[in-house]
DNA sequence: TTAATAGTGTCTCTTAGACAGTATGTT
DNA sequence: AACATACTGTCTAAGAGACACTATTAA
């Protein structure tokens, strides 16, 4: 049938009809989803007597089949025809991993022609975080061959600025390096930002690829800067610490995400509004004991004002 | 062939069988895209003296066909299997309104499983910006009968909150009205918002629907949320606005964005390292004559210390 | 002179950052 | 007593918010 007769039939006809002719006419390409899931760990070498140190880690799963066959990659999977992105994550996650029902958040959706050698695949990616004390013993399930926590580290390798007139160029190379015992997988991108009058565009490139499948070095590195903004004015970090906790805790899981060492007055401050005092205290290493706080469930109401 | 005898063959091999027998094995969804574009734009009415007053406005497609055909939508439509979703964005933009080039940033991708009743489809939302004054008029193509800036109003009908225990529900109705002239057209959500612990999850319901095609009226809801949150830390605003403009101008967009009365010195401020004076001045009205600003292309080096 | 808008000086209050101190536990 | 960590008091600098003031123009 022709377009401009389609249009002459009821709405309800016009989508039986639809759905008969019209809806495989132009090739589609498949969903799936990418699940960037951190935790913030206390490190298992507790070789001398200082402040235990928390590290940050990622979730991954090396691959059991093509293509990337070997390599690691985020969590994820196709979208199911009958199921909308947000359930397909989180079954796809729990597939894969055992892990079930975290605090997730939709972050980005990739779209690049060549981003899966094998077909047009759009992904929708989430960021996820989640108190590892909290969760079952991992399990791979699925294609995934083996499934691990690896230690994140990020740094930029080399930036470079350049100014003419009203645009402003910034060229940097930022390297994203995962270790999980004796696995050492990475990958560098090089990103350019480029600020033309109050428009800013970016633009990555993926170039050096050691064992991540996919575009996953740049999905990875993505989630952590949109972690990272969050962390100072939501109460993400929270996802991270358990029920109660101390605050030289708290503290430390904000720097280990930060990368960087807080001023105790000023966290503490900072935090003050959005954790309560359980009245308990808690003896963690040696020395002076904490006290035991728990999440402010009023703090909501704040951000609300 | 059986997964696991796919398996066996090297990357290579597996990649042409997959693209033969494996690539169209499961039923997939459309991809489409929505763009949500704003303006800033000054009230025809000039009946009094007083300081013309701008309003926000967004980009409405009158539907030529169905479904919702005669309703008005955001402009888009589906993602050809050659490009990527941002390129798909801003053709259909242009072929759907004329407009070129804007600024746009990915805002959320939507993929309720009944949001089209045509069949799947996945849509990922941009939020654009634009200075109306650079634009060319409007003409519609394509599908569209009709191509119009409405007049963006919202208001929160009825709001609840309820607390036990550490979950904190708040329970909204949020209504939004577009006007174009004699056309309005209207719709409202409730949005539920459930805090529990330190994890938040807010589920959307459109409870009316008069005039505005598919979930369009969420979609311009939630951007008009993303765009007010941004404008108080970016430079997202500066869009909105001219090559040169005057203080006083840059203010009422910012008002306009944000539904509100802003202090002038605080204002004045706040925006301090993000404009230049030209050195030139401009009679708007009658009376005193404002300095006109440019945006400073070195602030982005603020934002990167 | 008045009306209307443009622009500035300065006070207060809140938040961010830094330093130095006290407190409490183990060795 | 020494040490390592927990926690607090207080100084300073920066930012947000509000008020009162001066400046410039046309009618």
């Amino acid at each position: 049938m022709e377009e401009k007769d389609l249009q002459k039939l009821s709405e309800t006809e016009f989508i039986d009809q639809y759905k008969k002719t019209e809806k495989d006419k132009y090739e589609k390409p498949s969903i799936a989803t990418d699940m960037a899931i951190f935790t913030v760990a206390t490190k298992k070498v507790t070789d001398n007597r200082k402040k235990a140190d928390k590290e940050l880690q990622v979730l991954l799963i090396r691959r059991g089949g093509h293509p990337y066959k070997g390599d690691w990659a985020l969590a994820g999977g196709f979208m199911g025809i009958d199921e909308d992105v947000e359930t397909a994550v989180q079954r796809e996650l729990k597939e894969e991993t055992g892990v079930d029902g975290v605090y997730a958040e939709q972050l980005y959706t990739w779209s690049a022609v060549d981003r899966d050698p094998r077909m047009r695949i759009v992904s929708v990616s989430y960021l996820a975080l989640v108190d590892q004390e909290k969760l079952p013993p991992l399990q791979a399930g699925d294609d995934a061959e083996d499934v691990r926590w690896f230690t994140v580290k990020d740094r930029v390798t080399e930036s470079r600025d350049e100014r003419v007139d009203g645009t402003v160029t910034r060229t940097e190379k930022i390297e994203l390096k995962l270790v999980s015992g004796e696995v050492i997988v990475s990958g560098t991108i090089e990103k350019i930002t480029v600020t033309e009058g109050a428009n800013t565009r970016t633009a990555v490139t993926i170039i050096e690829r050691n064992g991540i499948a996919f575009d996953h070095t740049e999905i990875i590195l993505y989630s952590l800067e949109r972690l990272r903004g969050k962390v100072n004015y939501t109460n993400i970090a929270f996802n991270l610490a358990g029920e109660e906790f101390t605050l030289p805790d708290l503290q430390q899981i904000y720097e280990v995400i930060l990368d960087k060492e807080l001023n105790k007055v000023q966290f503490r401050r900072h935090v003050e509004n959005m954790v309560v005092d359980t009245g308990k205290e808690i003896k963690t290493g040696a020395y002076r004991p904490s006290k035991l706080y728990r999440y402010n469930a009023a703090w909501v109401y704040e951000q609300w004002k």
